[in-house]
DNA sequence: CTCGTCCATCGACAGATGTCAATGGATCTG
DNA sequence: CAGATCCATTGACATCTGTCGATGGACGAG
């Protein structure tokens, strides 16, 4: 119980699961299983070039959304695996998709993200 | 050239290589395949539990450093496999490794914590 | 209804990853 | 010097991961 970790606090999930702690950055302890579990499954999401670029051109869009068909031929990759790796986004919580007509749409989703970021850095500035 | 992400800005490495882009947080389109790359590689460094596990422990330890002999029994892995993900993470660039005596001492590096909570988030909050 | 478009799933495969036991190099202690 | 401790490297192995081509479902246009 020293007092103060001198960086990444690394979020903890307040509530059960998931990561509810865009709010409280323990500021203390070494982090649960269950959080670096949780903190993992979505950095791996991160960790591929790809996906970190379709995040970004999905940030980066026009309504701040694309479907595939926007997105394979930017990223030179077939279009099931561009699917697959929006479908890893999606389950990671980084991302939601929404069926409209025959398009999929996919967004990112904020919060996850800021919340991803408060986890690395206590107030990131 | 719209005009602004909604978010998720990810960092532009203003120079060359590596994470130089602490202050430029580009703002706008589509991250470089470079810049990508670079992001992927640290975000899966810090894909595996273990490893978000010992970084915080590292960050949570007394003077911010610890060896291998103080992690292997908390994370409940040999000796080998501990050091294998401290070289992973000291590769990325997340920590760093000092040999005093006959213990290695591993640090996080928290400017490149920051920089990756930026690359997340504008102003992460 | 029929055709074309968008997309997810399946099956396959090479390569990366996490883990361990065994080994050996450094470095302290006696 | 001899023994013990800390650690990195090696070799091995099962599993996961990224990628593709092929297939089929859902939807819109004619």
């Amino acid at each position: 119980m020293s007092s103060m970790a001198t960086t990444l606090p690394l979020l903890e999930p307040t509530g059960s699961s998931a990561l509810a702690a865009c709010c409280s950055p323990v500021t203390g302890g070494v982090v649960s299983d269950e959080t670096a579990t949780t903190l993992a499954r979505m950095f791996k999401a991160l960790g591929d070039p790809t996906r970190v670029k379709l995040l970004s051109m999905i940030a980066a869009a026009e309504d701040g959304e694309a479907c595939i068909c926007d997105m394979t031929e930017p990223v030179g990759l077939s279009q099931p695996t561009v699917s697959h790796h929006m479908k890893l986004l999606v389950e990671a919580g980084l991302a939601t998709r929404e069926q409209r007509g025959r398009w999929a749409y996919y967004r990112v989703v904020p919060e996850v993200l800021r919340s991803l970021a408060g986890a690395l850095a206590p107030t990131a500035g």
